[in-house]
RNA sequence: CGGGGAGUAGCGCAGCCUGGUAGCGCAUCUGGUUUGGGACCAGAGGGUCGAAGGUUCAAAUCCUUUCUCCCCGACCA
């Protein structure tokens, strides 16, 4: 991408409605406008950044065994009113009347909707287990929203729903997606840290609630220092529910079973959630199955939810510093920020053209700065938006044919040849992308 | 919803107390000089001062109403 041709207005001063570093950064790198309160428009860095974290929760997803669909964000009052939802759900819940004047609602939550989805398919034991699970805006009239995209009233949430013949199967179920979550977590570079939750207005009696490390967190977490080095591949997950983690207000350090020198604290912020809640939903929307023997019983359910949007202001919340946004790797809306000094130099237009082209062919997001404008403010720019490697064409080094590289997580700085700078690149995008799967 | 704060140019702000017809920095545009970490000089454009009503010869400024946004609390992915 050339930077005069996209669109990606920075500034060099954060609006005064913005309070917490991820929301000033992310109005100061142009990744989303404010539309009205706790709702956003994404632009397109922001968008880009959306979509990979998007990507990485869907992988991980499907390669737990769940299926993807689309629900609508627009439902039916009717089968709220059937859960006796429509009621408990109070003001948070968007209410709107169609032209015929029907209740209307712009979903919360989706239980209800796939329950309904469910039922209408599959009657049968031998159908089970199913888990479905899809990516959609979701609406909470929230009382006030705040912290940017962390706490919108629209926010993008990967929701799934698992459906099991009894507890047994639930509990298997439950404890797959719990896996799940600590692998895209850790894979989206964060530290996921599990408590056991009250599963509010969802409902239920499993549940647990993922927080991600972030010094400027809404929570304080007290847990045990050995949960910072979990290994999703081996993790067992018994073992692991029997960490100590809690939030401040129920930490207790007389019953506390963590010794002092190995309890660790730290802020966090919750990006996932997770629950069983049994026949809830399945006996009162009439989701049955039948059993070997032939009788009917309701199916056993869980839903797992994942704020992606929340995500983006998370990730920020853990990836800063003064100058800007330190993406991680597999985050970042662009890899390399090519950044050509003087667009009045022939030689290097030349260069910066060719490396260009290079990165294009080989599929690495570049973003080509080509404006005209000087060094110093292309340099924040790029710290700024967070990519993490620059390659610097200047009139002084490309006379001895050298560029610089520039690393934005370590500030590692070194000259190399036009190729080597091109293979270096290539060579880092290749081992991030590897050590994903 | 309770408590607090703020709406003046795209962004950050001053002016309001003490009424006299709007200003600064950044950004934008033009010309020139520059160019290795947010350049400089000269010039230019851009605001029904959130909205409505009132007081007054005169309102950004005083009064009333209203809308919006932000912060703290209860709630949540």
């Amino acid at each position: 991408m050339r930077y005069k041709k996209y669109f990606l207005p920075t500034l060099k001063d954060a609006p005064s409605e913005a309070e917490i570093i991820s929301h000033k950064l992310m109005i100061r790198s142009g990744m989303v406008k404010q539309s009205s309160a706790g709702i956003y428009s994404w632009l397109p860095l922001g968008f880009r950044v959306l979509k990979k974290i998007e990507k990485i929760v869907r992988e991980e997803q499907v390669k737990s065994g769940a299926i993807e669909i689309l629900m609508p964000t627009i439902q039916s009052a009717d089968i709220w009113i059937k859960s006796g939802r429509y009621d408990d759900y109070g003001k948070e819940m968007l209410r709107i009347k169609d032209r015929a004047g029907r209740d209307m609602l712009y979903g919360p939550t989706n239980e209800e909707l796939v329950t309904e989805i469910f039922k209408s398919y599959i009657s049968s034991y031998k159908d089970l287990p199913k888990n479905l699970f899809h990516i959609q805006w979701k609406f909470r009239d929230e009382i006030r929203p705040r912290f940017g995209v962390m706490r919108g009233k629209e926010f993008l949430m990967k929701d799934n729903y698992s459906f099991d013949l009894n507890f047994d199967a639930a509990k298997e179920s439950y404890n797959n997606m719990f896996r799940c979550y600590l692998r895209t977590f850790l894979r989206l570079g964060l530290t996921p840290i599990a408590l056991k939750a009250e599963s509010g207005a969802i409902g239920g009696n499993l549940s647990h609630e993922f927080q991600i490390l972030a010094q400027t967190g809404e929570s304080t977490l007290y847990y045990d220092k050995k949960l910072e080095n979990i290994d999703p591949s081996t993790a067992d997950i018994e073992q692991l529910q029997k960490y100590y983690a809690a939030v401040d207000d129920e930490h207790d350090p007389k019953t506390c079973p963590v010794e002092k020198s190995q309890l660790k604290i730290s802020k966090g912020i919750e990006v996932g959630h997770i629950f069983y809640f049994g026949t809830k939903y399945s006996e009162k929307l009439n989701a049955f199955v039948q059993t070997k023997s032939g009788s009917k019983i309701p199916v056993e359910m869980g839903s797992y939810g994942i704020g992606v949007s929340r995500l983006v202001g998370a990730i920020i919340e853990a990836y800063h510093d003064d100058k800007g946004i330190k993406w991680p790797k597999q985050l970042a809306p662009f890899f390399v920020s090519l950044i050509n000094v003087n667009i009045n130099d022939e030689k290097c237009n030349q260069v910066s053209e060719e490396i260009y082209n290079n990165l294009n062919h080989t599929n690495i997001d570049v973003l080509y700065d080509d404006r005209d404008v000087s060094l110093g403010v292309k340099l924040s720019d790029s710290d700024l938006i967070g990519i993490p490697f620059k390659i610097i064409i200047g009139p002084r080094d490309i006379k001895t044919n050298q560029v610089q590289i520039e690393e934005r997580l370590t500030g590692k700085k070194f000259m190399l040849s036009i190729n080597d700078a091109y293979n270096y690149i290539t060579n880092e995008m290749k081992v991030f992308s590897n050590s994903d799967n």
